[in-house]
RNA sequence: GGGCGAUUAGCUCAGUUGGUUAGAGCAUUAGUCUUACAAACUAAGGGUCAUAGGUUCGAGUCCUAUAUCGCCCACCA
């Protein structure tokens, strides 16, 4: 028997394990379909947040309810090693211990890295279990284990040999502080304040000069030209002619080029290639110089003059105090303009040219397009609209710079000895050859994930049987980073979808809508919410409050009104169990009406809730289930079952609804569904392994549904009768009918006469049952008022609906089933609207 | 500049291929210990569905425009 109070710290305690032990969450029953669903494997940076516990309760009701819908279920879990992020956490770790990674050298640092990593694993680990996601743990990977390496490198290599990676000098995103280059997607622009610093460079020989402006002043050392449009009259007779640098003196061509927009700024503009990813560009068309100011910590180098050695900040300010005091300085205008900042460092990132390796993703993209318009091969977004997302980026994409100065992460299968390059799997033979020092982009690994840790590029069981996984879910923010590139990736590799269907979730907010981060510490922690809460009403709440692909304000209001759910829950089985006596099978015959009522009513629930949970609109099946539950099953039908408790279609019907209801919800809420199921007197070895419900066409009753609906809705409006006429409890009845359920409901035995009494009379009515109340009373203006207005309502209905009967359009074109409806809602109201005037 | 989303009750949100009187939770009002549950029960009030047009017998839903808010991408010398 359940205790008498709902606990979920008692429910939800010791019942991981159990499951565990009876390994229930491992695959590999291939008598059955499969269906599986990589995790996105959580980064080894910190702890889990909310956006987890979200994302991975909906891969988990996915996952639980296909399981019991009898699929051979895989989930596969894993971590990230997350390269830049989790080298940012070490060092900033070493760091409070005055330990700095260069001086403690590549191999030791990365045991520090391991070290972390294992800490934060075992930290994932037990949130797994918290949030109870039945996760297969004896299939988990790491991104940086060994069969996911030889993944890495194995795709690396092959792509090098079919020309579509290289490694080239380019303009690329450089953040200073972790001191390696970053992809585009890893740069965040943020507004800030800022100047623009107009300058002159004077003609040579000459006191006339160019207004320059510029946001980077100290980029100046870098300048090798300055460009105008061609096509602008006020420069153009200047092209080939030249400018003397500010400060530096050197003389510098002045260039034409579209790339200087005459409308912008003055028209003329500074060019250095080595500094500006458009700049570069103009400078390969010019043949220009690449000339570096800034050193890979962001201080200037040599080329900066007396300025060598200072931070690019200080510089700047120097600098202009110098330009002023030189009178090269014409003003200086504040503005706003949006920088790029380094993803994880938050540092301001400098465009940089460097040497690195890059993917080119002309052919992949194209791929990925030319795939998305099949429509049995494509990769089906949930909701739809989020594959406009990927397209748009497919179609319009840079090529990917892969390569990190890192040392956390894949280090790079190339080798050079001299001006010689060599990449494969394993060292080159032969002495002189030097491995690169640098790692991949995390992201590169994490493409791979879903077929990578089915111990791809070996043809392993686990990848023959349950790749191309089925379903992937994730938030809408890493459509770019991570759907994308394992779409391409995947395609190339394994001629495949990685995933039939892509759900794509929201982020979620704070109450006032805010982005939830550290700095405005509104950062909520779910495990304090579980602890609060429960498990099961954290993952219930997530799930099934928004639609899908929406933003959720989180709203700790909305976790207690779903605890009371659970606990009404708790409590309905509490009456289910005292009421089912010593039953030792379900016997569904001899049903009386309000049991047909009900398991009708369930069955038409259990095809809501299955077709709403193939399309994973959880909001729906919450919303189905809630009012099942809540208003049909406790509010009527228990409260109905108490005045046939002892016959065995009555109970037979409560403890079979009951377990349906508790099948349905075991996805959401898989704690307290087992802990309540396990004490059912009829039940299988264990709720996640049953079957799910099924619809049955055998226990549906219309004419039962109808009458007992019509039985709650004369209740209703007795009692409401009751209600607004001030009706005490003395009053006396009268009543055309025999419906021992409407005399019990409302406690009418007592209450009957037969006579006609000669004292105040109010009617209640419905299409076969019809009462009169007799009661002491004066008549208030209150009470006309109420029966004036009820009339007033009920012929301008009468006026509605007679002419939308009146009009042929409606008439003809409408389907008849609703006209026909309509039709008897008139003469139902006409009927009403008779009974009041008697009145 | 390109794209996407939102705008529905006091608040947070649902609303299916267009079809009853547009729903829920919380909040509000009035009543109730009714032996599963007072974190409950019973009943009630509350919405010109952002605005303006259009299509249709019929529009919260489809089309066009506008406004406000938010997000993404590109650009930003």
């Amino acid at each position: 028997m359940l205790d008498k109070k709902y606990d979920h710290k008692l429910v939800e305690e010791n019942r991981y394990q159990k499951w565990e032990d009876n390994h229930y969450f491992e695959c590999g029953d291939t008598s059955k379909k499969p269906y599986s669903i990589v995790i996105p494997p959580p980064n080894v940076t910190g702890k889990l947040h909310l956006g987890h516990a979200w994302d991975t309760a909906l891969q988990d009701i996915i996952i639980r309810f296909k399981r019991m819908q009898g699929y051979d279920c895989l989930w596969l879990p894993g971590t990230d090693h997350a390269a830049i992020a989790t080298e940012a956490k070490v060092v900033a770790r070493l760091k409070e211990k005055n330990i700095n990674k260069y001086e403690l050298g590549r191999e030791e640092f990365l045991k520090e890295c391991f070290k972390w990593t294992d800490e934060h694993k075992s930290i994932i680990h037990s949130q797994w279990a918290k949030l109870g996601l039945s996760v297969d743990l004896t299939k988990e990977r790491f991104t940086l284990d060994d069969g996911l390496s030889e993944a890495v490198k194995y795709v690396f290599v092959e792509l090098y040999n079919k020309g579509l990676i290289y490694r080239g000098e380019r303009i690329i995103n450089w953040d200073p502080v972790a001191k390696t280059a970053l992809s585009n997607e890893e740069v965040i622009y943020k507004d800030v304040e800022g100047a623009f610093y107009h300058l002159k460079y004077y003609l040579k020989d000459s006191d006339k000069y160019l207004e320059v402006a510029t946001t980077r002043p100290e980029t100046l050392f870098g300048d090798t030209a300055v460009a105008v449009n061609p096509n602008d009259e006020r420069y153009k007779d200047l092209i080939g002619q030249t400018v003397i640098l500010p400060l530096v003196g050197k003389e510098i061509p002045i260039i034409g080029d579209e790339h200087a927009d005459p409308e912008f700024g003055t028209g003329v503009v500074k060019i250095t290639p080595a500094h500006d990813p458009n700049d570069f560009e103009v400078g390969n068309r010019h043949n220009l110089e690449r000339i570096k100011v800034l050193n890979e910590d962001g201080t200037m180098n040599e080329n900066a003059l007396q300025y060598v050695g200072m931070d690019r900040f200080q510089c700047r300010e120097a600098l202009i105090k110098d330009l002023d005091a030189k009178g090269l300085l014409i003003s200086i205008e504040k503005i706003t303009h949006s920088v790029g900042h380094s993803e994880r460092t938050d540092a301001m990132v400098e465009p940089y040219l460097s040497k690195q390796w890059f993917v080119n993703m002309e052919s992949l993209s194209k791929r990925v397009l030319e795939n998305q318009k099949n429509k049995e091969t494509k990769v089906n977004f949930v909701p739809p609209r989020f594959e406009k997302i990927m397209n748009n980026w497919m179609s319009d994409c840079h090529d990917w710079c892969i390569s990190r100065q890192l040392w956390w992460g894949h280090r790079i299968p190339a080798w050079y000895r001299d001006e010689e390059i060599y990449v494969g799997l394993t060292a080159p033979e032969g002495d002189g050859w030097v491995q690169d020092e640098d790692v991949l982009d995390t992201w590169f690994s994490s493409a791979l994930w879903p077929f990578s840790t089915m111990g791809w590029p070996n043809k392993t069981d686990l990848y023959e049987r349950y790749f191309p996984t089925d379903t992937l879910v994730t938030g809408y923010d890493i459509i770019f980073f991570w759907v994308c590139r394992m779409t391409f990736q995947s395609l190339e590799f394994t001629n495949q979808r990685p995933f039939a269907h892509c759900l794509i979730h929201g982020l979620i907010r704070d109450k006032q809508g805010r982005k939830m981060s550290k700095s405005l510490g509104n950062g909520v922690d779910p495990m304090d919410m579980i602890d609060k809460y429960g498990a099961d009403a954290l993952r219930y709440y997530l799930t099934t409050s928004t639609a899908p692909g929406m933003d959720l304000r989180f709203d700790e209001e909305k976790l207690t009104s779903t605890w009371n759910f659970i606990n009404k829950l708790w409590n309905a089985s509490r009456f289910v169990l005292m009421n089912i006596g010593t039953i030792k099978e379900i016997n569904l015959t001899n049903l009386n009406q309000e049991s047909k009522w009900i398991l009708t009513k369930l069955n038409n629930t259990i095809k809501d809730v299955t077709k709403y949970m193939e399309k994973f609109e959880f909001n729906n099946v919450g919303s189905v289930l809630y009012s099942f539950i809540w208003n049909d099953f406790c509010d009527n039908y228990i409260e109905m079952a108490k005045f046939s408790s002892d016959a065995v279609s009555t109970q037979s019907t409560l403890l079979y609804t009951l377990t349906c209801i508790l099948k349905m919800l075991h996805p959401f809420m898989p704690y307290v569904t087992d802990a309540i199921y396990d004490s059912l007197p009829i039940h299988d070895e264990n709720i996640m392994i049953s079957d799910y419900p099924v619809y049955d066409k055998q226990l549906v009753f219309k004419d039962s549904e109808n009458n007992v609906n019509e039985i709650i809705n004369f209740i209703r409006s007795f009692r409401n009768t009751l209600k607004e006429n001030n009706i005490g409890s003395n009053y006396q009845v009268k009543i055309n009918f025999k419906e021992e359920l409407i005399i019990k409901m409302l406690k009418l035995q007592e209450k009957i006469t037969n006579e006609d009494l000669e004292i105040t009379k109010f009617k209640v009515s419905s299409k076969n049952y019809e009462a009169i109340i007799y009661y002491e009373k004066e008549i208030t203006e209150d009470d006309l008022k109420l029966i004036e207005k009820q009339k007033a309502e009920l012929q301008a209905s009468i006026l509605k609906r007679t002419n939308l009967l009146n009009n042929a359009n409606f008439v003809n074109k409408a389907p008849q089933d609703l006209v026909a409806k309509e039709k008897e809602k008139l003469a139902s109201e006409k009927l009403e609207l008779a009974k009041l005037e008697q009145r």
